[in-house]
DNA sequence: CATGGGATTGACT
DNA sequence: GTCAATCCCATGC
């Protein structure tokens, strides 16, 4: 029996919470899922959040309420998946980073043309392409779908954290709000320190 | 209305 | 390690 979907009140917390507790959940788009191992929180008061700017058409979304997708396109090219957080009117959300497939693999390979589980998810731009998320799902509820987004197995052990500095940005770089799940071999490169010193062993 | 930068990826040296 | 692709959107004239 599958989880429930994560409800609004999940997402209406401190940002940071929210991106720590969404690792090892699992996010579906039709056929396709993956089990969350990498996420980063973006607030309305440092630079390197959209939300910095104001309410504006981008970030329209950002402002809105809790629990909805907020995807944008990167560098002209990829299409980025976050969740929306805190209160409404905040401007607070998760980036998405990186999936663990779980459902649809051979979907997943079909889009990304690529044959390794390791390669279909592990970054931001590549966990879309994977799930078939473009632009049109902006502002789209991931408590009714399409998009969904269902908590961790009860019994399924609590995945251990590590935390470390964002990556991809140049400003507020020093704020450490990325969260990996420190055992998932489908977290993005670089990974974070303590992860690297860890395998390395 | 024109311009420039960006929460990335993959191909190539 | 370097670099181009490519387009939305914020900013400024």
């Amino acid at each position: 029996m599958n989880p429930a979907p994560l409800e609004p009140p999940f997402y209406a917390r401190s940002v940071h919470d929210v991106a720590r507790d969404l690792i090892g959940c699992v996010v579906r788009h039709g056929k396709t899922a993956g089990r969350i191992v990498e996420t980063e929180s973006y607030h309305m008061e440092e630079p390197a959040c959209h939300a910095f700017a104001g309410l504006t058409d981008r970030t329209h979304t950002l402002y809105g309420p809790p629990g909805r997708a907020y995807v944008y396109f990167s560098y002209g090219v990829h299409a980025l998946l976050n969740a929306v957080a805190e209160e409404e009117g905040k401007g607070a959300a998760v980036l998405i980073r990186a999936l663990e497939p779980v459902d649809g693999l051979a979907t997943m390979r079909a889009r990304r043309r690529l044959g390794r589980a390791e390669d279909l998810c592990s970054g931001p731009g590549k966990l879309t392409q994977a799930l078939g998320i473009d632009l049109s799902l902006n502002g789209s509820s991931l408590v009714d779908g399409p998009i969904e987004v269902r908590d961790r197995e009860l019994d399924a052990p609590s995945p251990r954290i590590v935390v470390g500095e964002r990556i991809g940005i140049t400003k507020a770089v020093e704020l450490p709000w990325r969260f990996c799940d420190a055992d998932s071999h489908h977290v993005s490169r670089p990974w974070p320190a303590a992860m690297r010193r860890r395998r390395a062993a």
